[in-house]
DNA sequence: GGAAATAATATGACCGGTTGTCTTATTTTG
DNA sequence: CAAAATAAGACAACCGGTCATATTATTTCC
């Protein structure tokens, strides 16, 4: 193994580590040792990877956002006809993930937000550079889902996106206190089971 | 002033301070000695008030959220014609707030379900009843607007008050890192202004 | 090609500062 | 004066970050 490709891994064992513990102990909660002996990188190494701490963090909402941006485009991408039930089934995916882990962490972004979404502002623009790639794709599903019939036309994809978005992101606070999925289940089916259909002669 | 109403006054003040400076600075990024330097109380002090910091956090949360229950019950008490009007008043008179503070903070709710939400039982649980007292009071809110027409009956007003809620914490989120109330007004405006509504002939 | 010199990288002890908590001492009260 | 409330300061543990040193890799020279 080539020594970059050394320094890539561990690079990205870092990177792995720390969104799995700072999205459930959060940004100030996760000592930057606890990640290094997690993963048995030695304390003077974190330094030759990155920044700070702060930059760490800032790398991490990235490298977190990306496996959710990958497995989203799969399911638009693989479903050309309906791309509604792309985005409802990617969203059972994350249910069950949700479930899984027994509601535990939530979403990276949301906790970060709310954490350090006003004190870093290296953190504050990768959150927002991430949520936005993240609404973007969303919304260009949505305009699909709306030029197949399966979506209301006259509110805006974009809107549409950030409205869903940001009830996930409250159901998944709540699902996390109360230990249920309930509240994601439900934020979904409000949102493209009801809210987001087109409004037909039978509806409602 | 008698002993326990000093007391009683030093156990505000810093559940005052708590309040502001957990919401903005998170419960790991707030240090015991910076809230208690803040009101002038000694840090040997600090265990004649609360058991703990963790004690401490549940009994911020809850402090938190009464001004908010009295508000909304305010808005819903004087409104007796219109309760969707009051909750709308209610949810501007939220926004000019966050904007007075330039959008510092958010809500101090989904900042600790984020942070500390499955780490700490005691504020999970704290968390929980404050969560469910706001929700329950929305939602006897949105009962009385679909007694008044003005809220449709096809979802019950529990659905409602979780979905605005869900929808509202996200927002606040966006709002935080975006520093505009453009993510909070349109959360309201879609739900309240639109989904919520009932269906007439001329809607849509 | 092999040895010596040089550059680059990895590392763990260490820094000053802060954390939450507790024991001990002082002050206040009835 | 006894009892209870309050304050002081010590405590060990930990924080993010630094740095001299040790290890490894690369180049230079014969």
């Amino acid at each position: 193994m080539s020594r970059s490709a050394k320094k890539e891994a561990s690079r990205d064992a870092l990177l792995n580590q720390g969104v799995s513990m700072l999205m459930r102990q959060g940004y100030h909660g996760t000592g930057l040792q606890e990640i290094l002996d997690a993963v048995n990188i030695p304390k003077g190494s974190f330094y030759n990877y990155f920044d700070s701490k702060e930059d760490f963090g800032a790398k991490v909402i990235q490298h977190y956002v990306d496996p959710f941006i990958a497995q989203l485009t799969t399911h638009l991408r693989y479903s050309e006809t309906d791309a509604l039930d792309a985005i409802q089934c990617y969203f059972d995916e994350l249910v069950t993930e949700l479930e899984k882990n027994d509601f535990q962490g939530g979403c990276l972004l949301g906790n970060l937000m709310g954490e350090i979404g006003d004190t870093s502002l290296l953190c504050q623009q990768s959150l927002q550079t991430a949520v936005t790639r993240y609404r973007d794709l969303l919304q260009s599903g949505l305009v699909k889902a709306q030029q197949q019939g399966t979506v209301r036309v006259d509110k805006s994809a974009g809107e549409m996106a950030d409205l869903l978005i940001n009830a996930w992101q409250g159901g998944l606070l709540r699902a996390k206190i109360e230990k249920s999925s309930g509240p994601v289940r439900q934020c979904c089916q409000d949102l493209l089971g009801d809210f987001f259909r087109p409004l037909t002669s039978a509806s409602r």
